[in-house]
DNA sequence: AATGCGGGGCG
DNA sequence: CGCCCAGCATT
């Protein structure tokens, strides 16, 4: 990377911290080793509001890191309890014992010795490593990485591992021109950063410092960077639905259940099966379901499954009495249609004809 | 109701 | 490596 690239992002980064960073913070003083583990492994999932009243909490019966490992487990359970992901508590407690047993009751100023500890990863190490010793490590946690993927227009959901790894070295990168005696702060300049400046739902681009050389802010994607996460591969189901005309041109619907898929939307007869389709059809229908035309196949995403739909059009149909109108069915003139909630698809279905 | 979030642990 | 998990805040 060109020395002017990165010093478009430190230097003007720095200049804002200055201005509108969080410099008051309780971790910040003083800013011990062990002050700012215990922040950095709180603000793991958690925010900062959120912290504070547990940090000044835990320090107030645990003031140093030797008087963490010797309390109790409960003790120190007792101090998480609200805050969540217990495990990052027992880690914690775990990490500070080895800690007194390995490295003479204080954290240990190396990057791979850190990283041997329960808790501490290669994010949580940096942020020790350069807020407690100034020591030019650089973290990559979830603001670093919104901030990069718009600033550097990277695009794939960044927990990919290629996207990360481009991540890292990016950011190691950035961390080499930052001036010495100012890594805390450009650590601490990034997650303020991130918070309040470069948010996820709502960036304020207008008055960004960083605006110049933003990649997403020059094409327009800020919106859509960082990528989101790829939806979990969703179930797939099929069904096939049944449009059935009468000799006016009339449709059949049925009324949806109150709770459910599309509820008290009016939809077209519909089975997840052939079969029992046919079923109904034979009780319900004078006619041939054998004559009906396929339709091209719908597809519709809904939040947890993937409907594939198979319309079966049949036309001139003629109803058994007992298909007659009623609360759950009847036969809909295309006038009719626009005063009923149908299901988007189906709209656009029966739209299409 | 869905999404985001560092690191650990699993197969 | 890829995948899942944990608990809460935010949207």
């Amino acid at each position: 990377m060109a020395a002017d690239t990165a010093d478009r992002f430190v230097a003007p980064l720095l200049d804002w911290f200055d201005r509108h960073g969080r410099h008051d913070l309780p971790w910040q003083h003083p800013r011990t080793p062990y002050r700012v583990w215990l922040s950095e492994i709180m603000l793991q999932q958690t925010q900062v509001a959120t912290v504070i009243p547990y940090f000044l909490r835990f320090v107030e019966s645990f003031p140093t890191l030797p008087d963490l490992a010797a309390a109790s487990t409960d003790q120190v359970m007792a101090h998480w309890a609200g805050l969540g992901y217990y495990a990052r508590a027992r880690n914690l407690h775990a990490a500070a014992r080895r800690c007194v047993e390995q490295h003479g009751g204080d954290l240990p100023r190396d990057l791979d010795a850190l990283l041997a500890l329960p808790g501490i990863g290669r994010s949580t190490a940096g942020a020790i490593l350069s807020q407690a010793w100034g020591d030019p490590f650089p973290i990559l946690d979830g603001n670093v990485k919104r901030v990069f993927a718009r600033w550097h227009g990277i695009h794939g959901w960044p927990g990919t591992p290629a996207v990360e790894k481009q991540m890292w070295g990016l950011a190691n990168q950035h961390v080499r021109h930052v001036p010495a005696g100012r890594l805390a702060d450009y650590t601490q300049a990034q997650m303020d950063f991130g918070a309040t400046q470069c948010t996820r739902a709502a960036p304020a681009c207008l008055t960004c410092p960083l605006a110049d050389g933003c990649v997403a802010l020059r094409e327009g994607l800020v919106d859509a960077l960082p990528t989101p996460r790829p939806g979990k591969t969703l179930p797939e189901r099929e069904a096939i639905a049944l449009l059935l005309e009468d000799a006016g041109g009339r449709l059949l619907l049925q009324r949806r259940p109150p709770t459910g898929i599309w509820a008290s939307l009016w939809t077209l007869p519909q089975d997840e099966t052939e079969s029992g389709l046919r079923t109904w059809f034979e009780r319900e229908v004078d006619g041939d379901l054998d004559a009906a035309e396929a339709l091209p196949t719908i597809v519709h995403t809904f939040s947890h499954y993937r409907l594939h739909l198979q319309p079966l059009r049949l036309r001139k149909v003629a109803p058994r009495a007992r298909v007659g109108d009623n609360e759950a069915q009847r036969w809909v003139s295309r006038a009719e249609l626009a005063s009923l909630g149908l299901p988007a698809p189906i709209r656009k279905l029966l739209d299409s004809l």
